[in-house]
DNA sequence: CGAATTTGACCACT
DNA sequence: AGTGGTCAAATTCG
């Protein structure tokens, strides 16, 4: 197969003109953060997450790139006029080149009775029949994966459990600025019974990382979001998270999954259940991801 | 009419 | 070669 055809060399070169013109204009943004004379912590937050963005232009800018030198590395040849005109015919249909390498990010699980409101925006881009299973999987992107570079996904798939249960798979962080403030749990089919549970891990344990990963509350789409109650607004030293107030009994619910016990008292790793119940009682909870974030302490 | 979803095809990965 | 993830044209929705 010719992985570095024109079409494919015509999308990579405006694919990485488009990253830099985007890190150029985070860049103009982090310069204008930058000269505020005051602005305390939130200066510095969106400071960093310029930064942050701009790294990622940068990244994305140099896959693409050296995607492209190993393909012509391999084939033997250096291509001079890689923007040639493409064969409109051909192209119509000939996506070759336009997939992006599956990473190997952190994937965490959450498995619900219902589906749930995690407060970001996401854009269904596909569903497949999985061999053997009974329901379709469901693909969702960040609903700012252009406008803001936001790589977050979650694939959400009904089990075959009786009752029915959802499962959702979150990949890679939300980077995007637009997380829905009134987020919320909101309980379609079944409302008595909103327990569920949460587990997360990395699919490569051999290395690390220090990005945010907790987001404890999921998500369904804005039609959903009509009867639920408000939620506890629960603050880190990182982010904001919301947590629903009827959540009264956390307890772990199985064996720790992680790679990560030998670290003092840290949990890096889990799965954990959550019961919802219409009794307050007086309850802590701490769960510790220090290796990936912050520690995190709910207190109801 | 723009945004969101559906769906078949394409492609990466094993 | 089989399976699952992503793309993008077509379609539907608001």
């Amino acid at each position: 197969m010719d992985s570095s055809s024109p079409e494919k060399i015509s999308g990579d070169r405006r694919k990485a003109v488009q990253e830099l013109i985007q890190g150029r204009e985070l860049a103009n943004q982090l310069r204008l953060v930058l000269g505020k004379p005051f602005g305390g912590v939130d200066k510095s937050v969106a400071a960093e997450d310029l930064a942050k963005k701009i790294l990622g232009s940068f990244t994305e800018t140099i896959s693409i790139l050296n995607r492209r030198t190993a393909d012509e590395v391999s084939d033997g040849r250096m291509s001079e006029d890689s923007d040639e005109i493409t064969s409109k015919t051909s192209a119509l249909k000939d996506r070759r080149g336009c997939y992006k390498r599956r990473k190997t990010s952190q994937t965490w699980t959450r498995i619900t009775p219902s589906l749930v409101d995690d407060g970001y925006a996401w854009r269904k881009y596909g569903q497949k029949v999985i061999l053997n299973a009974k329901h379709p999987r469901n693909y969702y992107r960040c609903t700012h994966k252009f406008d803001q570079s936001c790589q977050a996904t979650k694939q959400v798939q009904m089990t075959e459990d009786e009752p029915a249960m959802y499962r959702t798979t979150y990949h890679g962080h939300h980077t995007c600025k637009n997380l829905l403030k009134a987020s919320q749990i909101i309980l379609d089919s079944n409302p008595r019974d909103s327990s569920f549970l949460l587990s997360f891990g990395t699919e490569n344990t051999s290395t690390k990382s220090h990005e945010p990963y907790f987001q404890p509350f999921p998500c369904i789409k804005q039609e959903y979001r009509d009867e639920k109650p408000c939620l506890n607004h629960i603050q880190s030293s990182s982010d904001d998270y919301f947590v629903p107030p009827d959540l009264t009994v956390f307890e772990s619910c199985g064996p720790l999954t992680g790679s990560d016990h030998d670290h003092g008292d840290v949990i890096s790793s889990g799965v954990y259940s959550c019961t919802a119940s219409t009794t307050s009682l007086d309850m802590d909870m701490v769960v510790g991801a220090v290796d990936f974030c912050d520690v995190f302490e709910f207190e109801f």
